[in-house]
DNA sequence: GAGCACTGC
């Protein structure tokens, strides 16, 4: 595209003629010397008022980061490319400046265009665009906005620089597959592989092909580079360029374990007691890899180290001990700021804090002030295994990448030191350099439906950076296949595309879709909301049979789901009273959240004219939800079987057994789960009772006899449907619900 | 009679 000069001239509020501070700049040919004056003139060139004394003061802090430095080349290599790979560490001011000056160069204003910059956080995406607002002297939501679920902070039409979720973008995508609004977009942080990251980076390998007046961006730490540079370039020979840009962090010293240690928890806290006793003033973090592990570790910590302040209090300091745990409530995670305890005499030693944190501490949240990292190299993880669709989370070693990322955390405000509880072999020849892209690790149900709504029909050669394991996309197409999502041919129907409307899983989706059918919408809605928020029963380590009784009180015997429900409605009949979710031991915090959910679900079932519908007789109610329920989680039953309370799950034949924190009062021969998850051993969670004949009725072709192995499960679906043969029962509805959807 | 690492629409 050819460049176009900005406007000459502009008229002020007096109506004097001033010459426009981009008088003379060739649109996406600016070059760092044009730029200078401009960020150091009086006015403001993107709303034409004079920049305030704060933005010079902010201008001047923003000189002094790496990036800035190496504008020259950073206008050289954006002028010159369609696509750059930007690599820069920790403090190199790349999230902030980077879109800042694509924006000086890009003029998207020029063009009623916008320069995306997409970040897998919404925490993230929030500061950021708050942060680069002040920089930019503009106000917040103006030219400089966000976008994140449940909240748009962007002004259409004057929004021109707009951060946001990856997921939010590849939402974006569905509707607009070539993201024509956008001329140049920014992923940031692509080397934690999300897998919304992934997926746009596949699409937008494609679609800068389609348009090449769009300009893309990929930003990441150090170690991916080359990969993205190879993805990127235009053929294995032809890397894709790279902008590189130094970190401003402090060094670290890194120690190893002489020999493997056995227990790393126990080891873990010799650790940190070490360092509390022999190590300079400076606070700890250590890495576990679970709530019970890190309040177990915590209160050990504690009782030792008081231990050694009475023993000797003349060379050791006080010293306190934080959790930190997504799970954690907002008000205790915020301790983990807190300042280290003051020394016990006025010249005593001084006090230490110890942060025992998950893998949240290592990406999501940042602890200034950290100069002792403990890394015993292992994280909590989620495995996919599609042979059996179960998903779960099992303790492994981390990867050099995360080892390195851990240790740099040391490093942020004074050089540190990490103590990695493993041997340098171990690290250089058991650990994998790079951490399993989320693609390679989960169920793909929403994301082939996703992918297939973005027009993409042949989703095994789709140009996946790291391809999915061709059993797991088989697992997703069939599962669409059977919700009817897909046809034969494996095209996407039209109620497959109703289905891609809605941000939650697949089955979830199709349940909110033939809800208004079974009467029940309204509560349908709120169970699929319950569903896609965390677990909302709190139970806390010394309170559990409060807990437990707490709950008691709100559970519908005839299944979970209708106890969330039930949870659900009772939530929002006692919103005014205070703290009736501490008293029931619930946590206000998904439940809110839940009530958000269920906001948008709401809007969306509006938008596609779903009606909202419900019945009085409760009875007839809660069998309606079930066979919603059975619309879209047929695949996921399980046959009692035997006396011993023992399950197997439908087709994959799988023994299950009901989670102890099931609420049904009886074991019912036929069952719906929502999860199925191995711990200790394979559990099923949050099932509801059912009738076997709404499998038949509601999804005929799962239930065809044929394909079941003999057994049990067999023998009660055959001598159902003899029985329903000779009644002549069901049938009729279905026939026209297929017809509607045909 | 057990557990939910972390994100995101």
């Amino acid at each position: 595209m050819a460049p176009t000069t900005a406007n000459k001239e502009l008229r002020s509020s007096e109506n004097l003629v001033v010459k426009d501070p981009f008088f003379g700049f060739l649109r996406r040919k600016v070059t760092a010397k044009q730029i200078l004056p401009v960020m150091t003139g009086q006015v403001n060139p993107f709303n034409k008022t004079s920049f305030s004394a704060a933005y010079k003061s902010i201008l001047d802090s923003r000189k002094k980061l790496p990036v800035f430095g190496q504008k020259h080349e950073f206008y050289e290599m954006y002028s010159n490319n369609q696509v750059l790979i930007m690599v820069g560490e920790t403090g190199s001011g790349k999230t902030t400046q980077i879109p800042q000056f694509v924006v000086y160069s890009d003029l998207p204003h020029t063009k009623g265009k916008i320069v995306a910059c997409a970040q897998p956080r919404r925490v993230a995406a929030m500061s950021v665009a708050k942060r680069v607002a002040e920089e930019m002297d503009v106000s917040l939501g103006k030219e400089v906005g966000y976008t994140i679920r449940f909240e748009d902070m962007t002004d259409p039409g004057t929004t021109f620089l707009k951060y946001m979720t990856d997921g939010m973008l590849l939402r974006e995508a569905m509707n607009d597959p070539l993201l024509q609004r956008y001329s140049t977009i920014i992923l940031d942080e692509a080397h934690e592989r999300t897998l919304a990251t992934d997926i746009l980076m596949g699409l937008l390998k494609s679609v800068i092909k389609k348009r090449p007046d769009l300009k893309l961006i990929v930003m990441s730490a150090t170690l991916d580079a080359l990969k993205f540079q190879k993805y990127f370039g235009r053929d294995s020979d032809n890397l894709a360029p790279l902008f590189k840009v130094p970190g401003r962090t402090h060094p670290v010293e890194v120690f190893y374990t002489q020999e493997p240690e056995q227990d790393f928890v126990e080891s873990a806290i010799r650790t940190v007691l070490m360092i509390h006793r022999a190590e300079e003033p400076g606070d700890i973090l250590l890495f576990l890899t679970g709530e019970e592990q890190i309040e177990d570790a915590c209160r050990k910590i504690k009782l030792e180290a008081d231990d050694l302040l009475n023993q000797d209090p003349d060379l050791v300091g006080p010293l306190t001990c934080y959790p930190l745990y997504s799970s954690l409530p907002p008000q205790q995670q915020q301790r983990i700021f807190d300042k280290a305890p003051s020394p016990r005499t006025p010249n005593g030693p001084p006090g230490r804090k110890v942060v025992v944190s998950t893998n949240i501490a290592e990406t999501s949240l940042t602890i200034d002030g950290i100069v002792y990292v403990v890394d015993p190299g292992f994280s909590k993880q989620k495995v996919y295994n599609p042979r059996i669709r179960v998903e779960s989370l099992t303790e492994q070693p981390i990867s050099k990448a995360s080892a390195q990322q851990r240790a740099g955390r040391a490093g942020r405000t004074r050089p540190g030191k990490c103590f990695r509880l493993y041997t340098e072999e171990a690290f250089m020849k058991e650990l994998e350099e790079q951490s399993h892209p989320e693609i390679l690790r989960c169920n793909l149900a929403n994301t082939v439906l996703e992918l297939l709504q973005l027009g993409i029909k042949d989703l095994v050669h789709f140009d996946y950076i790291d391809a999915p394991a061709p059993e797991t996309l088989m697992r997703a197409l069939e599962l669409l296949h059977y919700l009817a999502a897909l046809d034969d041919e494996g095209h996407i129907t039209p109620l497959g595309s109703l289905m891609a409307s809605f941000p939650t899983d697949p089955q979830l989706a199709k349940m909110l879709i033939v809800s208004p059918e079974f009467k029940c919408s309204n509560e349908v809605l709120s169970i699929a909301a319950m569903l896609s928020v965390p677990n909302v029963w709190l139970r806390p380590p010394n309170q559990r049979r409060e807990a437990d009784a707490a709950k008691a009180l709100l559970t519908v015997p005839d299944g979970d789901h209708l106890t969330l429900l039930n949870v659900y409605n009772n939530y929002m009949q006692n919103a005014h009273i205070k703290n009736w979710t501490w008293d029931n031991y619930l946590s206000a915090r998904a439940l809110s959240q839940a009530d958000n959910v269920r906001t948008q679900l709401l809007r969306i079932m509006e938008r596609n004219d779903l009606d909202l519908v419900s019945i009085d007789d409760e009875k007839k109610l809660y069998n309606g939800i079930k066979q919603a329920l059975v619309c879209g989680f047929f695949m996921q039953v399980a046959h009692k079987e035997g006396e011993q309370g023992s399950y197997l799950t439908v087709k994959d034949n799988q023994v299950v057994a009901l989670h102890p924190s099931c609420g049904l009062d009886v074991q019912p021969e036929w069952v719906l789960f929502n999860e199925f998850a191995f711990t200790t051993r394979y559990y099923i969670r949050t099932v509801t009772s059912i009738k076997p004949q709404w499998l038949l009725e509601h999804a005929p072709t799962y239930y065809e006899l044929g394909s079941f192995q003999d057994g049990g499960m067999k023998r009660a679906l055959r001598a159902l449907e003899q029985r329903r043969v000779v009644s002549g029962g069901g049938g009729g509805r279905k026939a026209k619900k297929q017809k509607k959807f045909a």
